[in-house]
DNA sequence: TTGGTGACTAAAT
DNA sequence: AATTTAGCCACCA
């Protein structure tokens, strides 16, 4: 499998994402048929440009914890605000209900 | 091949 | 909850 054909399986598998709801980098890893390899997979994101139609901003790390800029930085504001934007809570610590917004273990649902 | 790096993860403190 | 440490995978020089 080539790299870009992989790397394209990573961005399919992202947009698959519902709105409201969210998956891990390690989750999509997996799914991309790489488990463990959620580092690279956060390397797949970086390297995407703005506009590419990709809601990168439902990727999180483990625990639905926002680990880009160092969490703190200008981006993760910008992640947060864009999940807020589609319903996804977040506690004051910045890290997103995953016992809600689960892509894969999900159980309950937002709203009601 | 070796070593450094990164939008990671899990465990320990 | 916040840091630190060690283990991961894949990419690059």
């Amino acid at each position: 499998v080539s790299l870009e054909a992989l790397f394209a399986e990573v961005l399919e598998i992202v947009r698959e994402i519902p709105p409201g709801r969210v998956a891990t980098y390690g989750e999509i890893a997996a799914l991309a048929g790489r488990p463990g390899a959620a580092r690279w997979v956060g390397r797949v994101l970086s390297a995407l440009p703005e506009g590419s139609g990709v809601p990168w901003h439902r990727v999180l790390a483990a625990g639905g914890r926002i680990t880009i800029g160092g969490g703190r930085g200008a981006p993760a504001r910008r992640q947060r605000a864009l999940l807020e934007a589609e319903g996804v809570e977040l506690t004051p610590a910045g890290r997103v209900r995953m016992d809600r917004h689960s892509w894969g273990g999900m159980r309950a649902r937002p709203g009601r």
